[in-house]
DNA sequence: AAAAGTACTTGCAAAATACAAGTTGACCGG
DNA sequence: CCGGTCAACTTGTATTTTGCAAGTACTTTT
């Protein structure tokens, strides 16, 4: 669970990041999970960049094995996983918050609703706060 | 120049960024236009983690094909020229210290000087208006 | 004029990715 | 309680990307 820069190219914090979310596909992962509500493997597989299973199953055991991303069984379903951000997880929210900016301000056609860049312009702090606060209700139900 | 995610897998801000820096190298280029003053091809190929000729070739292009860096030759030495990162470029600071204080807060083994991390937290502006500064006193030089 | 520096390009083996199909254990309707 | 469907993967293979070593062309230094 614990993981740091032992085995990593070098200890530099850039670096450290690009070790464990440096693909075309970990980060959406994180999108779906923090923003979209997602828990189960099938409902990665619908997103729209169409991510290949046998690509989510590894990278789903490696952001566990990093400790960004826990795993356990649904009560409700005994053939179901319940995929949830860790804490250290869900503390990546400001870097995905400033990915969003700066690509509503550099793609001219971003699907990013402007209500929420302006949200997050306006008051960044409470923008979180309403993001954590939803990913703990989902926890709880 | 521009660009946008006309012919991307999506119109997400995420995927957007991923689409140019979603590999393990590209964003370590930025580091070293962004916080360690280089702007040779020859000084990115000495950095640490030993990013190979080819790649580094294809990284270039890609993001001056993108808009986030620039090349010029150098009016002193005929045969180098210089890269430097454009307003685009510039712009993925704020992306650049959140991945700085996430790792500084998940990796045991960081390097990030705890000068510099508690600098961000105490006044994240305060440190932007250095680097830019830093960037374009390089610049006119 | 020869050697070294600078920015690449080329060739090839190894690793990662994409796509399709198959496996295993619930769950569901009749 | 049996067959079909769902859910979460695993496996196999072709294609693409990466990693490493070597080579090229032009400039600068000695």
């Amino acid at each position: 669970m614990e993981h740091n820069s032992e085995n990593c190219r070098s200890n530099c914090p850039i670096n450290f990041v690009l070790e464990t979310f440096g693909d075309k596909w970990t980060l959406l992962v994180v999108r779906d999970l923090m923003f979209k509500g997602k828990k189960y493997y099938g409902e990665f597989l619908e997103s729209h960049e169409k991510i290949s299973t046998n690509i989510l199953a590894e990278r789903l055991q490696r952001l566990e094995a990093h400790g960004v991303t826990s795993k356990q069984k649904d009560p409700d379903h005994k053939s179901k996983f319940i995929y949830a951000l860790t804490e250290k997880g869900k503390a990546l929210l400001p870097i995905m918050l400033e990915i969003t900016q700066w690509s509503s301000t550099y793609d001219s056609l971003t699907n990013t609703p402007k209500t929420f860049s302006e949200a997050i312009s306006a008051d960044k702090e409470g923008v979180m706060k309403t993001v954590m606060a939803s990913l703990d209700t989902k926890n709880k139900k």
